[in-house]
DNA sequence: TTAATGATGGGCT
DNA sequence: GCCCATCATTAAA
């Protein structure tokens, strides 16, 4: 059986772009369990296979970082494979992970995954919403994997945040413009897995394979 | 079926 | 004061 292997910090260390076809089949687990609990049977933990990221970084338009290092976007100049969270709309947080060698700025926002583990929590989480509409949104799984604004910063190793290394079969990627931006939008940068039931429903006009290497 | 709108608050010019 | 890397709900067709 094959290792579930943490990546490190090695492979966010990357042009953003690639990180984030990269990322695509990766599992996300997010370790929301209180430290009292640690160890018992209270342990909450949720998994999601990631289906669909965006790119941004450096003088992108569209980027937090477009305008230089404020306060909100600063971790996206810091350590890569770190997250970074922000809170948009008054009543979201978007999870992203750091890309780019440290000083240059760079992230993947996280738009959906496919719950892999811990689904009664994300019912929990969901209440009365259907399952597939439980994590096919950057909003929704922020919610049902509990991504909070105390995850800022945060490694991709542990203790709370992990990304591991999926099963080798994945499909065929497929790239588009991005989601709800309107600066930059003729560049290709949302990827995702095609024709997965998880990927965030929008509307299409442009959309083509993406050229693997 | 698709389109329009309100919720709700922090970041930034 | 305006702009959001959104979503659930309502209205229209």
């Amino acid at each position: 059986m094959d290792s579930f292997k943490v990546l490190d910090e090695s492979f966010y260390a990357r042009s953003t772009c690639e990180v984030a076809s990269d990322l695509l089949g990766k599992i996300l687990i997010v370790n929301s369990t209180p430290a009292k609990s640690v160890g018992s049977a209270d342990a909450r933990v949720t998994m999601g296979r990631i289906v669909e990221v965006e790119a941004y970084s450096g003088e992108d338009p569209a980027s937090h970082s477009a305008r230089g290092l404020t306060p909100r976007c600063a971790p996206m100049f810091e350590a890569p494979g770190r997250a970074y969270v922000y809170f948009i709309y008054g009543m979201y947080q978007m999870l992203n992970f750091v890309t780019e060698p440290e000083g240059y700025p760079g992230a993947v926002l996280i738009r959906a995954v496919e719950p892999i583990f811990g689904h009664s929590l994300m019912q929990k989480r969901r209440k009365g919403v259907d399952p597939q509409n439980w994590t096919n949104g950057p909003g929704r799984l922020a919610v049902a994997m509990k991504i909070l604004k105390s995850h800022n910063r945060q490694p991709l190793w542990g203790p709370s945040l992990f990304v591991v290394e999926g099963e080798e079969k994945r499909g065929p990627i497929m790239k588009s413009p991005r989601v709800g931006i309107s600066q930059a939008t003729d560049q290709m940068w949302r990827y995702f897995l095609k024709d997965h039931p998880f990927v965030s429903k929008v509307r299409e006009n442009r959309l083509a394979h993406l050229e693997r290497r």
